[in-house]
DNA sequence: CGAGGGACCTGGTTGC
DNA sequence: TGCAACCAGGTCCCTC
């Protein structure tokens, strides 16, 4: 379930292939991703990729004539293989490199999505709206606790919605809050700077960590190269529903918020 | 207007 | 053992 460090852990994997070599061909084997993969996605013939950028969980491929944007929803995986490796089973889409190796998409679950734009995809409607970058100074104590003003919701809700910060989603959603011992269900409009600024960190803490260590492999991430996720080996609370927390030794809870698993330390979050 | 829930989809796990 | 039901999860979009 590739969450931001999944997905730069992607762009770092696929980028130095891919801006190499011109594009041969596209290939569009299963169209009904999350929305049909466009035929102008074929206008990629002949140009040569340019630069592998990545908006919140958006990767962006940019051409001379246009942008290729790729989400991997929740199951999408990208490799860099030989063209003529064999399909499997839910390689929906592929961008073919004169150099002989391509880009597949595979993604089991079809909730990702291919999508081309000629414009400035930064402007691109699902785009447009994304909220700060959790990596960068814009980021910090003093923007949440902007955000969490005119809102009344529960601050694990706050911090996954991604019109406020792009890319944390359930995983370091939940271990972003042990890591700051705030309570998930905590309303965010009675949360202090201070903590704000403590959860701030927690999140770019968790993040970076993430990235460094190539993501988190639960059931089906794996790296660009095949490798697995070692943030797994990291984790703190998420899928630890009544072992002991490593802090305090109680039991850690899980329920359930917005249909989520939502895993917490009763006594280290408040 | 904002909040909440449905829909999308498949593979793996659980329960009978 | 076989089959059905259920669950996971990101995010748009519709409804209240």
């Amino acid at each position: 379930m590739p969450e931001l460090p999944e997905i730069e852990t992607t762009r770092r994997g696929i980028t130095k292939e891919l801006i190499k070599s011109p594009v041969a061909d596209a290939i569009i084997r299963q169209p009904s991703l999350r929305w049909p993969i466009p035929d102008a996605v074929y206008q990629l013939k002949q140009q040569q990729i340019l630069k592998v950028s990545r908006r919140g969980k958006y990767l962006l491929l940019d051409s001379a004539v246009g942008t290729l944007i790729i989400h991997l929803g929740m199951s999408g995986c990208l490799r860099v293989l030989p063209k003529n490796t064999p399909v499997k089973k839910h390689d929906h889409f592929d961008v073919v490199l004169n150099s002989g190796l391509c880009l597949r998409l595979n993604d089991p679950r079809r909730f990702g999505c291919v999508l081309w734009t000629k414009e400035n995809p930064l402007q691109h409607r699902l785009l447009k709206n994304l909220g700060v970058e959790p990596l960068t100074k814009r980021f910090d104590g003093a923007y949440l606790k902007q955000k969490s003003q005119k809102c009344s919701k529960e601050i694990k809700s706050l911090i996954m919605d991604s019109h406020c910060v792009v890319g944390v989603g359930n995983i370091y959603a939940n271990e972003s809050l042990f890591l700051a011992g705030i309570h998930p269900k905590k309303p965010c409009n009675k949360i202090s700077l201070i903590r704000y600024e403590a959860l701030a960190n927690s999140i770019k803490l968790i993040l970076k960590q993430a990235i460094k260590l190539g993501g988190t492999t639960l059931k089906d991430f794996y790296s660009t190269t095949g490798k697995p996720g070692y943030f797994r080996n990291e984790l703190k609370v998420y899928d630890r529903e009544n072992q002991l927390c490593y802090d305090c030794q109680k039991p850690i809870r899980r329920i359930v918020m917005n249909s989520r698993s939502t895993y917490y330390c009763t006594y280290c979050q408040r």
